[in-house]
DNA sequence: CGACTTTACTTGAAAAATGTAAGGAAGGGG
DNA sequence: CCCCTTCCTTACATTTTTCAAGTAAAGTCG
């Protein structure tokens, strides 16, 4: 994990669809160079894998909101119940506290919103907050 | 966007540094039909770009932090201080209620957050959730 | 010191993927 | 019916990747 190193993931992390040729001129190596060095980090599993950034807004999810969870019965219904509202769960953070969880979710408009959380209120409680901006 | 471009959507986003020719196989069209269609999500925004999912641990910073930010005076102190903290600031998000902000952060140990918490003082409140799961 | 191994890189050729261009089939509208 | 557009396919030239040697520097150990 050297200076180089870095900077691939760097190069990476703002486009992993960039050629090993290509990442091996920016970070000063012949393409084989590069390429080696990215299978390396996968193999010590620095680098877990590749993925897409998607606008959720253009998908038709233009609401994107955290929702900062207790509960303080089981948490199995709750679990159970993100599990079946698939299209709206991002992340389901377990934090610190007894009974926390921090979900970061999307939504097509603040009617699904409302809908959603008139659920989630049978089996958690909550606290709203709703992204402006990053 | 119809079944294949969520289809193409999907896949990319569980590796998107798979061949066109192996992603055309995935969703039943050619390398190049394939290859059209995420020309064309690019095109339309749908697509932002393409990142790397890299180990934050096995970087040195196992200690993922999110912090609710509430600010009664002026936000500027706060976003200079993040600014200039930039290693342990993974995302800033703006969100509802007056001078609120979301905060999630990676840090190498307890100490790094401690210090972190002692600066952050100075300029906005908080309440911190760590991490446990995902 | 000197022989051996390891690591990181380069080069060149073969194999695979991509980009380009031309063309065909399905659907819509005048 | 004809024309146009969209979406896809095929074929081929170009680019990239992979594979196989090979070099050079650094570390190991008798």
């Amino acid at each position: 994990m050297d200076r180089t190193d870095h900077h691939i993931l760097n190069e990476l992390s703002q486009n992993s669809r960039i050629t090993m040729k290509e990442l091996g001129e920016k970070v000063h190596l012949t393409g084989q160079a590069a390429s080696d060095r990215v299978a390396k980090l996968e193999e010590n599993g620095v680098i877990e894998g590749y993925s897409v950034n998607v606008n959720n807004a253009k998908m038709g999810y233009p609401v994107h909101v955290f929702l900062h969870i207790i509960i303080h019965t089981a948490h199995k219904p709750y679990l159970s119940f993100i599990e079946t509202q698939q299209p709206y769960i991002m992340n389901n953070y377990r934090i610190s506290g007894d009974g926390c969880y921090l979900l970061e979710c999307k939504f097509p408009s603040h009617e699904y919103v409302d809908t959603f959380l008139k659920s989630l209120q049978e089996h958690a409680n909550y606290k709203l907050s709703i992204v402006i901006n990053k």
